[in-house]
DNA sequence: CGGGTTTGACCGGCGC
DNA sequence: GCGCCGGTCAAACCCG
């Protein structure tokens, strides 16, 4: 099953990359990548870290897969976030467990991902139906952290979100877990980019022909 | 009325 | 053992 690893979809049509960077030992340090070309509401610009040391690739090429989020893919209060170029570099992120679908192999089912991304909400639509379960404020952040859990029945996918400390702008969401089913309403398909290879990891919608 | 959010309390892990 | 801190629980509340 389709232990998606990422749970995002995607809406955007337009992305671009994520680009290498060394990730962060931890989720401070980071830095703002983009320079706000056209200070979208909302743009992936960072991977933080991942806490597992071994690491499955994802099964989708050689190359880096390209995956765009879906942000706020119609949640209620439309934000009007507005995905702009998201590349999401394999080398630089750590998702542990299964993916081979092999059952009898099957390791830990904690992966753990994390990423920085600009958005003025905390809450991106990533296909997926949370339910919020806690807050509470962190030592060293004078912004809560908030705890969402997937409302999905026998999922146990959590998922933290909690602003950037020193750019209150950028937003931390990790994401802890491997959902046990397909986003709702969201049909996951995979395209390679013909000239660059990557592969695109997309959701509910055919990325416009190219 | 059902499902989601809020928020204070509680619990367990960890460092001292 | 104790205190701190992060994570979770659960009752109250809100909203459609």
């Amino acid at each position: 099953m389709a232990a998606v690893g990422l749970p995002f979809h995607a809406k955007a049509s337009s992305m671009a990359h994520f680009p290498s960077r060394s990730q962060g030992s931890s989720s401070s340090n980071s830095t703002p990548l983009h320079a706000d070309a056209a200070a979208p509401a909302f743009d992936l610009s960072d991977f933080i870290m991942f806490d597992q040391a071994e690491f499955a690739p994802p099964s989708f090429g050689p190359e880096p897969p390209v995956v765009p989020p879906m942000v706020d893919g119609g949640r209620s209060s439309d934000q009007n976030s507005n995905l702009s170029n998201i590349t999401i570099n394999s080398g630089d992120m750590t998702v542990n467990a299964r993916s081979t679908g092999v059952e009898g192999e099957r390791r830990e089912e904690t992966s753990r991902i994390a990423f920085r991304m600009k958005s003025e909400v905390e809450v991106v639509n990533d296909g997926f139906k949370w339910r919020k379960y806690g807050k509470k404020s962190v030592k060293n952040s004078p912004n809560p952290r908030n705890y969402y859990r997937c409302s999905t029945e026998g999922c146990s996918v959590k998922k933290r979100v909690e602003r950037d400390r020193e750019d209150p702008s950028y937003v931390i969401t990790t994401y802890e877990g491997i959902h046990n089913h397909m986003s709702p309403g969201v049909v996951y398909y995979t395209t390679q980019d013909s000239v660059s290879g990557r592969y695109y990891v997309a959701g509910c919608q055919v990325p416009p022909d190219s």
